[in-house]
RNA sequence: GCACCCGUAGCUCAGCAGGAUAGAGCGACGGUUUCCUAAACCGCAGGUCGCAGGUUCGAAUCCUGCCGGGUGCACCA
């Protein structure tokens, strides 16, 4: 139990004394009855709006019901003041053993502090990057990759049983233009002059696969007919882009549990159309004509579709072609319709802002496969934008001269790649540029987070080349605005439960650069006053509570960024 | 034409299941280094939260309608 859910419970009991006391009617729900942090922390350590949310059920206004709530509050364990302000909030004061025990708490638990059960266990998937196995990682899956990741690191840290899963697509069209674009890659590994014309893939990656396909495999394949080697140098190829992908992936600490592929689906497929016909969602018809340009071709067409309109999509959507083939959406809601089979209690896929389009449907056809028992988070990301020194990064996907994930992780390291990925919501687009994220100053997040780390970690290696015995930490020495640190520290756990809630790793980001901006300011604090710097060789027992207190918060930060997945830094270079 | 995302300080962005005077960085201006990392800190200035209604004790936040910017719109994956 955190901090903000005992006090919480605090409040409630003492609501419950007032319900049997008859200063309130029996039957109230003090289920919108919440413990906060006040904005102004001058109000406070907490404020209720218990006041404000039951004044108006129980026929009561609401000062004189704070009034009454805030007396039984102060003889609270814990609670020093109670005062009723503004339109009814009460605000509470808390004792500094209170404080004190959140930084033993903190020492304590190490790196489980904050870790919550406000999952219950409740199995999760959590479906990311899922690039196509046409080539390597670019920068537009590299922030979806970190969202989710971090995401699946937020849940797994709030309680929830985490699948990380992979969709391959490795079925139509596109992965047999990347076999035909590795065979010319194989009969030039021959020593065949090739061309590579419009509509292969033209990126040299292919250049090894095609190497291996000819020391595999000689010249039996150069003249033959595609029959003979199509599905053979698809599954090699794929397989080698996979391999290359789970690198990339691997670089940004990144390893999924599931590597779903759509190939695999097979019998699936006709099942879950089954499903959706056995709930009478599945039907013979003609769509209408596209309103947007690019319709030029269209003719009417009779296609087997999936009534999606009756759960909140625009208009229904095709399980089939109209040459009876099955649409790439089918396989989609297989591939959903198996992942309920496994039984998890709530879907998130984290989809780039291209599929936006792509979001009405895919739950629409989780809710009806579901009967809505199951929900369907599906987080937009948006595009990245590289730059160096604020100029465009030039990019060419037809000339095959993107930049890799791996590159941009190998030039600036994966936890700048991944903490800068979360400094920003992620439905909004970002510029990533090289020169900044490296940059080391006080508007480049992930290093001002570092320094405050590290300047903790300076603190233990300081003390013990000065060689101060220090004694038991006596946090009663702490004052107040040393405890203001540790009072924003103590909102982690508050802050976890929330942001897995929302479903925003992103948050964790920023509170991290809150929480070290309160330390720096303590820290500089030492500047204009000598005597409150952290190690003082003359003060040991106030040297150990207030290194005390910095290990406290320097664990939080730490445990903050192993959530979204970054390293904390010992020192800094 | 429809759908989704965005619109908050000069710039880049936060804003926590609606809550008390809307926050931070950069930039501007003014300070702080015989001192634990000044790679930092402090102060000051700057906002009709796109517009108009609605719900509410209370709206940047929820609802509706506009305006502006972006993206996507059969049987491609």
């Amino acid at each position: 139990m955190n901090l903000f859910t005992h006090f919480t419970a605090i409040v409630h009991a003492a609501l419950a004394e007032l319900v049997s006391a008859g200063t309130l009617p029996a039957g109230l729900s003090f289920a919108n009855v919440g413990v906060e942090p006040p904005r102004d922390p001058a109000h406070g350590d907490l404020a209720t709006n218990a006041a404000m949310v039951l004044a108006k059920p129980a026929g009561t206004n609401p000062r004189a019901l704070a009034e009454a709530l805030a007396a039984r509050l102060r003889s609270a364990p814990g609670i020093t003041a109670a005062e009723v302000a503004g339109p009814g909030f009460i605000n509470l004061r808390l004792a500094d053993s209170v404080w004190h025990d959140q930084i033993n708490a903190m020492l304590g638990a190490g790196a489980d502090y904050g870790r919550s059960t406000a999952g219950a266990g409740k199995r999760i998937n959590v479906e990311y990057v899922s690039a196509n196995p046409t080539g390597p990682m670019h920068m537009g899956h590299c922030r979806g990759a970190v969202v989710g990741d971090a995401l699946a690191g937020l849940l797994e840290f709030a309680g929830w049983g985490v699948t990380r899963e992979y969709y391959i697509n490795d079925a139509g069209g596109q992965v047999d233009t990347l076999a035909r674009s590795a065979h010319l890659r194989y009969r030039e590994a021959l020593g065949q002059a090739i061309t590579i014309p419009e509509g292969l893939y033209p990126g040299d990656y292919l250049v090894p696969v095609g190497q291996a396909l000819a020391a595999d495999y000689g010249d039996r394949f150069v003249g033959a007919d595609e029959a003979e080697w199509l599905v053979l140098f698809r599954t090699r190829t794929v397989a080698a882009m996979m391999e290359r992908i789970r690198a990339d992936l691997a670089l940004l600490g990144i390893a999924q549990d599931v590597f779903f592929s759509e190939a695999s689906l097979g019998p699936r497929v006709q099942q879950a159309l089954e499903a959706l016909q056995a709930k009478g969602l599945i039907y013979e018809g003609v769509l209408e004509k596209p309103k947007g340009e690019a319709a030029d071709d269209w003719e009417p067409r009779p296609q087997t579709l999936f009534r999606s309109t009756g759960f909140g999509d625009d208009q229904d959507r095709a399980m089939k072609k109209s040459n009876g083939s099955w649409t790439y959406f089918a396989g989609d809601v297989a591939y959903h319709w198996d992942k309920l089979s496994r039984g998890f209690d709530a879907l998130v896929n984290i989809f780039g802002a291209d599929h936006a389009g792509y979001v009405k449907r895919m739950t629409a056809a989780v809710k009806a496969l579901s009967d809505g028992a199951v929900p369907l988070d599906i987080k937009i990301v948006n595009l990245v934008k590289l730059l160096r020194a604020g100029e465009p990064v030039k990019m060419s996907k037809r000339a095959g001269t993107f930049v890799t994930l791996g590159e941009v992780v190998e030039e600036v390291g994966k936890d700048v790649v991944r903490f800068v990925m979360l400094t920003k919501r992620p439905e909004s687009p970002m510029d990533f540029d090289f020169a900044k994220v490296v940059e080391q100053s006080r508007d480049n997040p992930v290093f001002y987070v570092q320094y405050a780390h590290a300047r903790i970690a300076s603190l233990g290696r300081r003390v013990a080349e000065a060689g101060i015995a220090l004694p038991p930490a006596d946090l009663t020495l702490l004052d107040g605005d040393e405890l203001a640190v540790v009072k924003l520290a103590a909102t982690f756990p508050r802050l976890i439960e929330q942001a897995a809630e929302a479903r925003e790793p992103h948050r964790i980001a920023f509170w991290l650069g809150d929480l070290a901006a309160a330390f720096h300011s303590q820290w500089n604090a030492g500047n204009d006053d000598p005597a409150r710097r952290f190690v003082l060789a003359d003060r040991p027992e106030l040297t150990a509570a207030r290194l005390a207190m910095a290990r406290a918060v320097g664990q939080v930060i730490r445990t903050g960024l192993a959530v979204i997945g970054v390293a904390a830094a010992e020192e800094l270079h």
